[in-house]
DNA sequence: ATCCGGATCGCCT
DNA sequence: GGCGATCCGGATG
């Protein structure tokens, strides 16, 4: 695919890059508020775009779940950048996870974007998840995100606003249909309620069972991020 | 130099 | 629900 041509594929369907001070905002607020967003990404040719589905917030040095709790390294470096970076990392040895980080510079607060349906380059995204057999599991949980839409190391620290990997404005999800429940796969601050998910959603990664959940209209309005 | 655990996934039972 | 794959950052000696 052509530059113009990926350029094209990208304004046809969706709105314009989220701007840097839609993340310049508390971390929870912006984590809610990506649900239903576009990630959008431009790799080997190709345009795959998602529409959110499910994300967490990590809440900088003081939360313990978050990498920045180790203070700043090598690895990441560019969680402690400015608002509207890619934070991309390994884990496992083997898959990849991308975050948006948000707010002021050097704060290393993050949302991990765990849970998306792909809605453009479905063909592409189901060669690079070889073997799964339904659409709905392409991209249900964060390993899965970054191999479906080809996202790397070589997308750690880029610009989201611009370039490469996006994040686009898409149709907003109303507080009726967010669910809000604790972070999955952590060993610390397990009880943080900073999972947010769209209700029903069928690409939303499968937690464990007895994983307490709760409409975000429950969350008392002085502590329901909303913008 | 060595050890440990991890913001996971897919396959097995 | 259990487990192995597979690797690196960070901590410890």
């Amino acid at each position: 695919m052509s530059p113009n041509a990926a350029r094209r594929a990208r304004r046809s369907r969706f709105g314009a890059p989220l701007p840097t001070s839609f993340f310049d905002r508390p971390t929870e607020w912006v984590a809610r508020d990506l649900l239903g967003a576009i990630l959008s990404c431009h790799a080997n040719g190709t345009v795959t775009n998602g529409r959110i589905v499910e994300v967490e917030a990590y809440l900088g040095p003081d939360d313990p779940a978050c990498h920045a709790a180790v203070g700043i390294t090598k690895r990441n470096r560019h969680l402690h950048g400015p608002p509207g970076t890619a934070y991309v990392y390994r884990i496992y040895g083997m898959h990849w996870c991308v975050n948006a980080v948000t707010r002021e510079v050097g704060h290393g607060s993050a949302v991990l974007i765990r849970a998306l349906e792909v809605v453009d380059g479905l063909e592409t995204a189901r060669e690079r998840r070889r073997g799964v057999v339904r659409d709905r599991d392409l991209a249900n949980g964060p390993g899965k995100v970054c191999q479906a839409l080809g996202i790397t190391g070589v997308h750690d620290g880029l610009r989201l606003e611009r370039g490469s990997l996006q994040l686009r404005k898409g149709a907003p999800v109303s507080d009726d249909d967010v669910m809000v429940s604790p972070r999955i796969g952590i060993s610390k601050a397990i009880d943080w309620p900073l999972r947010y998910f769209v209700r029903g959603s069928a690409n939303v990664s499968r937690p464990p069972q007895r994983l307490e959940e709760w409409p975000l209209a429950t969350v008392p309005k002085a502590l329901r991020p909303s913008s």
